[in-house]
DNA sequence: TTGTACGCGTTATCAT
DNA sequence: ATGATAACGCGTACAA
């Protein structure tokens, strides 16, 4: 049977014998309303399933409790561990969350954010910093908290929870230097902003160690998975054998390289070092378990939830940065016979 | 500099020196007005960047262009596949996606579709076949088109669009007995219905052809993990060390286990066959490549979403169940020398 | 503590 | 082809 109407303030105003505006009360604010009065108005509501109507009171109020996410991927695991620590806070704290996926693409970003802004959301969440005129334009007169996470970087569009790409990268090579390698290779994927980020993290570690050529760089503007891990690093070998070790864009990428390497029956860590980015759980778990520069993805989901919590309840904060950090979890896949 | 008020339908209308009905004809369907007012209408909503406010709209037809996804976990690769079907749609279709993870509990779901519910969705998604009765009501009386993905089964709730899990589970177990492996073992964790119903399907097969054994299958109600494929693993040879194959819940706990394989010098498949389920990315890249059953996620996200696109153009529609199958991707891991 | 009047931005209905 | 009016369900401001 399809309820044609669905029930309204009026209805459960009605039942319990009040008005609408008390029963409105009697759900918001508690304890403006006689312990009598909330009790009736509480069993109206069980009684006939009442959920207030978001439209309505968000046209009647001028705000939402939506909070828009943008990220450019639903596909990717660093994203999902990002989107588990937002849903963790929305879930208890009571927010919508609506997902925008960019794919990568700045026009889709713009119509994203666009699009949030017509909802007067309670706050927004975008990945990365690098947005186009329009859309730094669009957050820069949007009247709710923004937090720009995954990256920190200069002139933030509001408040900004990540780290240094580049620093985190670097430390990564560094890591690759100190094991006593010395001809590096980087493998990459899609070369997004951030990812030439991560690129030029390494290339200033290399070079520094005098570890650097441009012959032992082999990348693909193509989105990164384990079977392009094992293909870069294929081409790389047939472009310069010589190699010693690889600084990987991701971890689906070391991932699929230290399979290429086992195929061929390249001894690694002895042979060919290998470090990730990220740390995604699989890591750890691998044979041997592959080094990795670990991010605190699900930490920034959480972190940037609160953000814009605390902003809710405590009115207009001035944005602040937050560097969370990274670290080279240093595994046997590095771990070379030194002498 | 902060504009204090949206821009409204109003504001356009009298840019544009013409009713504010008009402009909505105007942007709704531009075939009802005049060429010269559409254009007037047009370079009015692009001067001032007019959007239109959802909310608005919702209150006012009763209706939303919102399509409501409830999933259990938004972690899980499998899920991200579905998600990046339905967003693809989404995007060119311009409706607004709303994301509600259930983390496998059956009252955040309930909660989780009385508020969409509350929202007039066009349609609404939810993966599995396993709500509970008062999400089956709510499923039964709204007035939209319901997909259930991931599974197909008896007495669906709307469309569903699916495979049989119980079948896939028990080809990818026939498969391990064609392949000459006697001593068959079960890697299982969360545990939910839906893996139950692989057990089921392995269990079945195995039995069929006396490789069953209970000592033999090892789970965990714990959340799927590549390392806790490994420890599984363990736990398996340490209880049954003649276990000749695996046929594991998913592809995160087979590959665990072949790194754990790998760690005990174990030779993959002589010794040990391994199959996964899902057929993952990185199931084909490994080393040795290992054998999955593959199922078709993108594809549900994306006739999911064409369901309802065609049901909202359409009208209602008499709902069907479609099974998209799955398909044994024979791989090295079991690939056992015959004799 | 509770109630009344009005407005939020849009669309449906009924004119013109 | 275009416009006036009411209504959608709720919250704010003010009143009782």
């Amino acid at each position: 049977m399809i309820r044609k109407k669905r029930t309204t303030l009026d209805d459960v105003a009605t039942l319990a014998g009040v008005s609408a505006i008390t029963v409105s009360r009697a759900i918001r604010h508690p304890e403006m309303v006689s312990e009598k009065v909330r009790a009736q108005v509480e069993s109206a509501i069980s009684e006939l399933g009442y959920v207030p109507n978001p439209a309505a009171r968000m046209l009647a109020t001028g705000r939402s409790n939506m909070i828009g996410v943008v990220v450019p991927s639903v596909t990717n695991n660093v994203f999902s561990d990002v989107l588990r620590g937002i849903y963790e806070i929305a879930g208890i704290a009571d927010f919508d969350i609506q997902l925008a996926n960019t794919r990568y693409s700045p026009a889709l970003e713009d119509k994203a954010l666009r699009l949030f802004a017509a909802q007067k959301p309670a706050g927004l969440i975008v990945a990365g910093i690098d947005q186009s005129e329009v859309s730094r334009d669009i957050l820069a007169n949007i009247d709710c908290p923004v937090v720009q996470i995954m990256e920190t970087g200069p002139d933030p569009a509001g408040f900004c929870i990540g780290l240094s790409h580049f620093d985190a990268a670097h430390a990564g090579t560094r890591h690759l230097i100190e094991q006593g390698y010395t001809r590096l290779g980087f493998l990459g994927a899609r070369m997004d902003p951030r990812t030439q980020r991560r690129f030029a993290g390494f290339r200033a570690a290399a070079e520094e160690a005098g570890a650097y050529s441009e012959q032992r760089v082999v990348t693909t503007p193509e989105a990164s998975s384990v079977t392009k891990g094992a293909a870069l690093l294929a081409d790389l070998l047939a472009q310069e054998p010589t190699v010693d070790a690889i600084f990987c864009n991701n971890d689906d990428l070391a991932l699929g390289a230290l399979f290429e390497a086992q195929r061929r029956r390249i001894r690694v860590p002895d042979q060919l070092g290998i470090c990730g980015f990220n740390d995604l759980e699989m890591m750890a778990a691998a044979e041997p378990p592959i080094t990795s520069v670990r991010t605190y993805r699900q930490d920034m989901g959480l972190r940037a939830m609160q953000t814009i919590l605390s902003c809710v309840d405590n009115g207009p904060v001035t944005p602040t940065t937050i560097d969370l950090g990274y670290e080279v979890m240093a595994r046997q896949s590095t771990a070379r016979q030194r002498g």
